[in-house]
RNA sequence: GGGCGGUUAGCUCAGCGGGAGAGCACCUGCCUUACAAGCAGGGGGUCGGCAGUUCAAACCUGCCACUGCCCA
């Protein structure tokens, strides 16, 4: 048994144990067997050519936690990893690196950009896998998946043509995002609305019988050029009997129609908006519904189209300036305000969205959200925390067809293609080769991708397989919970849940467990132009993974979100050495050791309170794990740790193991052995690299801890006798610590203690605990009275626990400071005991609250008293 | 405009009906043969405000304030 280095160092172990681990298969799921619970979860899969942010560090700690823990417990465990094609930024760093040759993606050509496009994704695409290992991940790595392999890619075109096939995915000229840099289509979740400093401008437009007007106000005058209406609200009086007048547009004096529409809202500035049916949704659907053309007067490079007549040519905002100056140059400006509202941006580069029409394909959303919204409603799927159910059913509830064509040429391509000859349009599982209306060969595929989130949509079965009917996908579907954070409700998780319900009958998983936002120490959010991020790897080849980890799960309650704090890992950091220390300590003293069961007659009153408390500890924890306070488990196991087995358990064992008596030492280390082995299992899926190095050292152990199984709480194993008598000598050690502190006793010089309490039971623990006091507080001679006769007039007093505690202190012992002092205390129990003495004589609490609850006031409220009146009587004695 | 969070010790956060907690920071004393990345002791809080429910409210309800996020 090799001895412990004196400070931990996870840069030499960890990656030992992640390829012992690999070595061995561990990670490989299984087929479950018969009557084998099963768990499985699959991994939000991280931008392919990405690299790991605190935020995946978070989503996998997490599912590692579950994972490892169900793994112990004996589950068929599985956890599928993988990456996302992740369209529009990987082709878009792609191109930035064209860019810099002085290439663009048109003078390579479709095919050799996506040559480049895949030359990147094999160059950087395991990087962030990589990097996932360096965390600890237990996720079968022989079951990685891609978004564009080979299974994915068909499982997406099986799943587009069946949509397609029932009139759920169809084609037409709709108002969509489009954003004018990256030059595609956006989805309307993909635009961020953010509000913004702008103008509102009121314009007239005249009656065509040259009488006054109406007055609109627009934030975005430039569009008036493909204006074909002015609305009203149909109930409005002040445009009662104008409905249906012609009116002249000012710049471009084309004839529009003022029309009627519930949309308008009346309240609003002069109550009549203009309506541009090519460059707003609003307006696009009014125009559906009265029938109004549209005129589109701004292109696909955000720069006026010929129909904007003498503005064609020029950039929306040159063009905006312009209209402006020449609407008041022309008498039609009417007035010009400061005005604050949103405006919508490209999530991905920032630049202002631009509404336009344009053909594109569309996924039939009112069919789909529906049974996702039933099963949600009828608990199929649970969100934790469970208000994020109503985030995700309002969204859904709203939902509009989501466009799921893009402009570019990374990703799964629409599997459609257009009879040259014919027109026939083919949707088609395999390549068409000739139209089936007209036979011609003339085809053409449409050239547009789908969105990357509808092959993401599909994960949690096209990675098990689908549409093949595998094992796997029989075992393991649906997951057991997804794991996310709650920026991706919408994109992903609703998405998952339609289509899971569409295609396999049944919701992908059976729980949403969803994390906050890792946010820097001033709140913000971690991006790229803050400059603020932190690079997790850094963080590991720092601290190691299983600080990292530990931080991220401390502290931390579902759902909400976490400021990143450097001294939080300092934090961490010397936990993971408390318990690399309290390993070296136990090996330092197991050298000898040779494993035999324990004999209950064997057992010390510390032996008993600390297995009492781990068998407590064991069930809160895996209560935690079933209820994903995962959190809260990280925190019990770090207070009972720290906190009761190395500061109480530790140091009551060293006079055992140093002694002579040879039974007493070896079933010391045998309950050491057993307590420090059943903790680092319980630590294990928090902290995996550190517990399976110690766990390898301890003798007697077989194999790996991350498969060895989780500890079961077992009833005969709570000891409530012990862990009363233990809080009692803690409570007594605790007051004769405070003592020497206050009478500046040196920390090593032994102090004789006098114990009094009338209770025989305590004192028969007290005098049994005297070498416990020995050892915890250097208190030596230890006497145990019912009463004292003659109390020594030189000493320190204390009440703790219902016991007196004196300390003759010949030398030491200022009577006017001491009295001082001791009347400070006596304060203190009057004060507490006047807030029970009014809660115990309240009206109706004898009455109304659980009699348990009462007697534990009145058993307070003895104790109390009893304190009292023996520090008042020991006040007496100094002062008489 | 609608919805959802947050507001608890100097800082970061747990707790969410019956004794106000942790880590860090701070003060004091200790290099005690597992650990100074440590040990022991200590100070510090009208639990955002107001009202209500209850025998009992940091915790439940309502209103308000400040703050953040999401949606329109």
């Amino acid at each position: 048994m090799a001895t412990l280095a004196k400070v931990y160092d996870p840069q030499a172990v960890e990656e030992k144990w992640y390829r012992h681990w690999t070595e061995e298969g561990y990670f490989r799921a299984p087929l479950p067997a018969e009557g084998q619970p099963a768990f499985s979860i699959v991994m939000p899969p991280p931008n392919v050519t990405g690299s790991l942010h605190l935020g995946h560090a978070l989503d996998n700690t997490l599912q590692d936690i579950l994972t490892r823990w169900h793994r112990m417990r004996g589950d068929a465990t599985l956890w599928v990893p993988g990456t996302d094609h992740a369209g529009i930024a990987t082709q878009a760093r792609v191109e930035e690196e064209l860019a810099r040759e002085g290439q663009s993606k048109y003078n390579l050509g479709r095919e050799k950009f996506l040559e480049r496009v895949w030359a990147w994704k094999h160059e950087y695409g395991s990087r962030i896998t990589r990097q996932l290992r360096l965390l600890g991940t237990s996720c079968d790595w022989s079951r990685e998946r891609f978004t564009m392999d080979e299974g994915c890619s068909r499982a997406v075109r099986e799943v587009f043509v069946r949509l397609y096939e029932k009139g759920l995915i169809y084609r037409g000229s709709y108002i969509i995002n489009w954003c004018p840099r990256c030059h595609t289509t956006i989805s309307d979740i993909e635009v961020e609305h953010e509000e913004e400093a702008g103008r509102l401008w009121h314009i007239r437009y005249p009656f065509k019988d040259g009488s006054g007007g109406i007055v609109v106000a627009t934030t975005r005058p430039e569009t008036m050029l493909g204006d074909t209406a002015v609305a009203v609200h149909p109930d409005d009086e002040r445009y009662r009997g104008l409905v249906g007048q012609t009116l002249i547009l000012p710049l471009v004096n084309r004839e529009i129609p003022l029309i009627a529409d519930a949309y308008v809202d009346p309240a609003f500035g002069t109550g009549a908006v203009k309506i541009t049916p090519a460059h707003d949704p609003n307006d696009f659907e009014v125009a559906s519904r009265h029938d109004l053309p549209a005129i589109a007067v701004i292109g696909k490079d955000a720069v006026m189209t010929a129909e904007a007549g003498p503005y064609a040519g020029m950039e929306r905002y040159a063009c905006r300036g312009q209209v402006v100056d020449d609407l008041k140059s022309s008498g039609f400006l009417v007035q010009e305000e400061e005005y604050s509202h949103a405006v919508g941006h490209c999530y991905r580069c920032g630049t202002v969205v631009e509404p336009l029409v344009s053909p594109q394909w569309f996924v039939r959303m009112a069919p789909l959200a529906a049974p996702a919204i039933r099963a949600v409603d009828e608990g199929e799927v649970r969100f934790v925390p469970e208000r994020f159910t109503r985030v995700y059913l309002n969204w859904l509830e709203n939902i509009r067809d989501w466009c799921i064509s893009r402009q570019l040429w990374w990703g799964h391509r629409i599997p459609v293609w257009y009879c040259q000859q014919c027109g026939d349009e083919i949707c088609s599982r395999t390549d068409p080769v000739e139209c089936p209306s007209c036979g011609s060969t003339a085809l053409e595929q449409d050239p547009d991708v789908l969105d990357t989130w509808f092959s993401s949509a599909l994960w949690p079965f096209s990675t098990l397989g689908w549409p093949e009917a595998t094992p796997e996908l029989k075992a393991y579907y649906p997951t057991s919970v997804l794991v996310t954070g709650r920026d991706i409700i919408f994109f992903w998780v609703a998405r998952m849940l339609f289509m899971g319900l569409e295609f396999m009958g049944q919701v992908p998983f059976r729980e949403v467990l969803i994390h906050g936002l890792i946010l820097d120490a001033q709140g913000r959010k971690m991006s790229k132009s803050l400059g603020n991020g932190v690079d997790p790897i850094e963080v590991i080849e720092k601290y190691g993974a299983d600080c990292l980890r530990l931080m991220l799960v401390t502290g931390n309650t579902p759902g909400n979100d976490l400021r990143f704090h450097r001294e939080r890992l300092e934090g961490t950091r010397n936990f993971t050495n408390k318990i690399w220390n309290a390993a070296r300590f136990a090996l330092l003293n197991l050298k000898d050791f040779t494993p035999a069961s324990i004999q209950p007659g064997d057992l010390t009153l510390a032996d008993r309170w600390i297995r009492s408390r781990l068998n407590n500890l064991t069930s809160a924890i895996t209560t935690a794990l079933a209820t994903y306070e995962i959190g809260e488990a990280a925190r019990l196991l770090y207070d009972f740790f720290w906190g009761e087995f190395c500061d109480w358990y530790i140091e009551l064992l060293k006079p055992r193991l140093y002694g002579q008596d040879e039974q007493a030492r070896q079933a010391a280390q045998a309950v050491l052995v057993e307590v420090l082995g059943q903790s680092l299992q319980l630590l294990h899926p928090f902290m995996p690299f550190i517990t399976e190095e110690i766990w390898q050292h301890l003798p007697g152990q077989r194999g790996s801890i991350m498969v060895s199984p989780w500890p079961l709480a077992r009833p005969e194993r709570d000891d409530r006798p012990a862990e009363a008598a233990m809080e009692l000598i803690m409570a007594v050690t605790r007051a004769v610590r405070n003592l020497r502190r206050e009478m500046n006793v040196p920390p090593g010089r032994e102090a004789e203690v006098i114990l009094v309490t009338a209770a025989a039971e305590d004192r028969e623990t007290l005098a049994a605990a005297s070498g416990y006091l020995a050892v915890l507080a250097a208190a030596s001679p230890v006497q145990v009275l019912p009463s004292l006769s003659r109390p020594p007039a030189r000493a320190a007093a204390a009440v703790s626990g219902g016991v007196q505690i004196l300390m003759p202190l010949a030398g030491l012992i200022d009577l006017e400071k001491e009295g001082a002092r001791l009347e400070k205390e006596l304060q203190r129990t009057r004060v507490e005991l006047a807030r029970l003495e009014q809660k115990l004589a309240r009206a109706g609490f004898r009455a109304k609250a659980p009699a348990a609850i009462v007697a534990k006031e009145e058993a307070k409220m003895a104790e109390l008293k009893a304190e009292g009146e023996a520090l008042s009587q020991r006040l007496g004695f100094l002062k008489g």
